[in-house]
DNA sequence: CCGATTTGACCCGC
DNA sequence: GCGGGTCAAATCGG
């Protein structure tokens, strides 16, 4: 169904994000110009922003889901679907969190949460094919609950990001297993990621995989969510190394800080909105690839005076950003993990998927050598 | 030992 | 009261 509007949308979706991309990298080359008159820089920030604003536009008015395949070189699809900026994801579930029943009251801690952006994925994956890909997803999370929920077949895990108490990164996330298929997750993220995440800011070694995180681990001791969680792994595990294709929420109304590490430099201190520097992140993705979503994670560090609006194949690989989603946990993943790492050294990687209904097609090499540069 | 996970209890909105 | 979300003590595990 609305299958032609959903293709123009997406057209225009697209060419809005070329724009931004080429706004992006003019913008990047003026960072980078010492003679760069300030002025022109914010012109093209603020061009950005707009074309930013455009592109978020095109994706709330719709209520067109964004679909994506990816294919990889081990030949297994991954299929995300996203509601961009769904905050339908349950009817009222907010992200609660006793920090702020501490301080705030509780009125306005629940404003709070309910101003969080909320962004629902589903995934699908195809089973018994291969897994590959650098379990990097540069966020840490840490599971703090699981339930069983009513009418649900299988529990619904809660994820909260590993740095919420240090840094006060209030991301969290749900997975969810689908009832009938058992290849299907449904992962709700919360909050943005405030967090500079160490691990993400610092360059994986050039082995292409990263730190089997240590919460890749689960409770192997109940036989269904040993079932179950072996599924989310998997999903995590395309995820996190075939699906690069990250889904973010495009909200623009982001209450969060702006992370230490991003897309502008400290310079351009015109840009002090956070849902800017996040759009940044966003075209920086969508701009290649129309991959939604980007892992806030270019660092200053990383980046010096470079700031990395382009997007290189290993980046690709290596972003798993907010999609690590389904750090679902068990220690099978950890299994899996290998496989899919052994097969990420695969020098090529291809990409194939859909975004609204115009399907991409890519071929990547990897440089396992060129990561952040 | 310390950080992550598990899991029953608790809280809260509806 | 119900159900979803989170807490936190117990437990696990590197």
């Amino acid at each position: 169904m609305e299958q032609a509007y959903q293709q123009f949308e997406t057209r225009d979706l697209i060419n809005e994000v070329r724009q931004g991309k080429e706004l992006a990298k003019q913008l990047q080359i003026h960072l980078n110009a010492p003679t760069s008159a300030h002025e022109t820089r914010e012109y093209l920030a603020h061009k950005i922003i707009v074309s930013f604003d455009k592109i978020l536009n095109l994706l709330n008015c719709g209520t067109s889901i964004v679909t994506g395949y990816e294919r990889v070189a081990g030949g297994r699809e991954v299929r995300v679907t996203e509601s961009p900026n769904s905050f339908s994801g349950s009817p009222r579930s907010e992200d609660s969190d006793q920090d702020f029943r501490s301080s705030d009251s509780k009125s306005d801690a629940s404003r709070k949460r309910k101003a969080m952006p909320r962004w629902t994925k589903r995934v699908k994956i195809q089973p018994g094919t291969g897994i590959e890909g650098s379990l990097d997803d540069k966020y840490n999370w840490r599971k703090y609950g699981q339930k069983d929920i009513l009418g649900a077949k299988y529990p619904r895990g809660y994820y909260r990001c590993t740095h919420r108490h240090a840094q006060g990164c209030l991301a969290t996330k749900q997975v969810q297993r689908s009832d009938n298929d058992p290849t299907l997750f449904e992962i709700t993220y919360r909050g943005r990621h405030t967090c500079a995440d160490q691990s993400s800011t610092i360059p994986p070694p050039p082995s292409e995989r990263s730190d089997p995180s240590p919460s890749l681990t689960a409770n192997v001791h109940d036989p269904q969510l040993h079932n179950q969680q072996r599924s989310s792994q998997e999903v995590l595990l395309n995820f996190k190394t075939d699906l690069k294709v990250i889904t973010e929420d495009l909200d623009s109304h982001d209450p969060v800080h702006v992370p230490t590490s991003f897309y502008f430099p400290p310079t351009s201190n015109n840009i002090n909105n956070t849902s800017e520097n996040y759009s940044l992140s966003h075209l920086y993705m969508l701009g290649d690839h129309n991959n939604f979503g980007s892992p806030p994670f270019v660092s200053p560090a990383t980046s010096g005076s470079n700031y990395n609006l382009s997007v290189s194949p290993s980046h690709m690989s290596n972003f798993g950003g907010n999609f690590q989603a389904l750090q679902a946990s068990d220690n099978e993943l950890n299994e899996i993990i290998s496989v899919a790492n052994s097969a990420t050294n695969s020098p090529t990687v291809g990409l194939n998927y859909q975004f609204g209904g115009v399907e991409f097609n890519s071929s990547f090499t990897f440089d396992n050598s060129g990561f952040f540069s």
